[in-house]
DNA sequence: CCCGCGTCAAGAGCACTGCTCTCGAATTTG
DNA sequence: CAAATTCGAGAGCAGTGCTCTTGACGCGGG
């Protein structure tokens, strides 16, 4: 049927520049994007919006989602670009995306992890998307105790901290011992503080270099992890 | 002149009240508080908010003011309640003090700590109160290494790092080996990470038992900075 | 004491927002 | 070709921050 694929197709393409706009005008004014100024720049009326977003919100999710996938990618790529046994040298690798993902789109990085906006509840669509940066990260850990060049730290985890852990390395890192999950998670959280900090102008004057201090700083949660040198 | 001091008792108490109305607002709406109801709650009509306050943006620039102070009373309080030799009884305390006024306060919180507001340029009156919780973090390691209970760690930071955290350290820290004020900082980074993490609703579904994840993960903190247990 | 200055709240109004509904026009479908 | 669907435009509603004008009130100096 390509009588009606022409008009499907036709819609496709609209809602991609919708997005396209939306997405420029995230990055010049924010979180709080206008329908009437997309429509605007795009010679439609805002009523015109409607037909292809049912609301302000839905648009904004298909924007988190795209941003989730396009931090996620290039995290995964750089992480990807380097040996497998490159423990350490896959840390900084991702990490550096991430940062330099988040450099290059702070508009769209704040809408992934600003302050969630009040009316909006971000949808399940959403979750799975937002779990592949640190999956990523993790999965060097996973790599590493594989290969036998990361050794889990003795520690005993109190027993509610483990068991939550447990649960999630079940369904995301099998094998992958409570105590070094939580180092990831805890060099994840680091990272997230580190790259807000960065964006969010609270090292503005303290740290001019900013990429030597990131790449020590990521280093120090790297030591804590383990990851041999 | 006790008359116009009438007039100027009014009008604090004014600016009291609409700071109050605002700041429950806001725990409500979040940050994007309207101005007309704040004065419709004060039985005002909106245009004579701004005789107390040019914009709306010079309220939130008060209700910031005064959050930080709150939070750096609230965890300052909690360091100065521990026994100054307990190092890392006070790391503790003071990381839940940031947790606990962050759980009480979550508008407030993402109004410090959360994406800026796009049009909002935080004036330099905010500097010196959002000093204050990670000042009194790295008190604890500064403490620590005058009573000799904290070793510098044996690390030779890159150049600019050293250079940048020694201009930090001249101005806050005389004397604090630049190698631990970049684990404090990191424990810092962490701390509004994990925080962020939680009240931004990331780890919803995932971590049930929050406050022995939370203290979990500030411990692995700890043993990075070297704090002795 | 009381008049005038300064402060204050109110109201109207401007430009903007998200969103809904209706109405023609164009296009696809049967 | 006729019917059904899709689409853009426009008007309109309720809300926003903010400005300006108007009138009332309290205060201090003459």
């Amino acid at each position: 049927m390509p009588a009606s694929s022409i008009r499907a197709r036709v819609r496709a393409e609209m809602i991609d520049e919708i997005k396209a706009v939306a997405r420029r005008h995230l990055s010049t004014d924010g979180a709080n994007l206008s329908l009437r100024a997309v429509a605007r720049d795009m010679g439609m009326v805002s009523s015109a919006i409607y037909r292809y977003f049912p609301s302000r919100d839905e648009l904004l999710t298909a924007l988190i989602i795209e941003a989730y996938d396009a931090l996620g990618d290039a995290v995964a790529a750089a992480d990807a670009g380097r040996d497998r046994l490159d423990l350490r040298g896959r840390w900084h690798a991702a990490c550096r995306a991430a940062r330099d993902w988040a450099l290059a789109h702070p508009a769209e990085y704040a809408l992934l992890y600003g302050s969630p906006v009040p009316g909006y509840a971000a949808p399940d669509a959403t979750v799975e998307p937002a779990q592949r940066p640190p999956v990523t990260l993790v999965g060097i850990l996973r790599d590493g105790l594989a290969a036998g060049r990361l050794d889990p730290p003795a520690e005993d985890l109190p027993e509610p901290v483990r068991e939550d852990l447990a649960v999630i390395g079940a369904a995301l890192f099998p094998g992958l011992p409570e105590s070094l999950l939580a180092r990831g998670m805890a060099g994840w959280t680091h990272l997230f503080g580190l790259i807000s900090f960065e964006l969010f102008g609270r090292l503005n004057r303290a740290v001019p270099h900013r990429d030597e201090y990131f790449d020590h700083q990521t280093a120090l949660m790297a030591d804590l992890i383990g990851l041999p040198a």
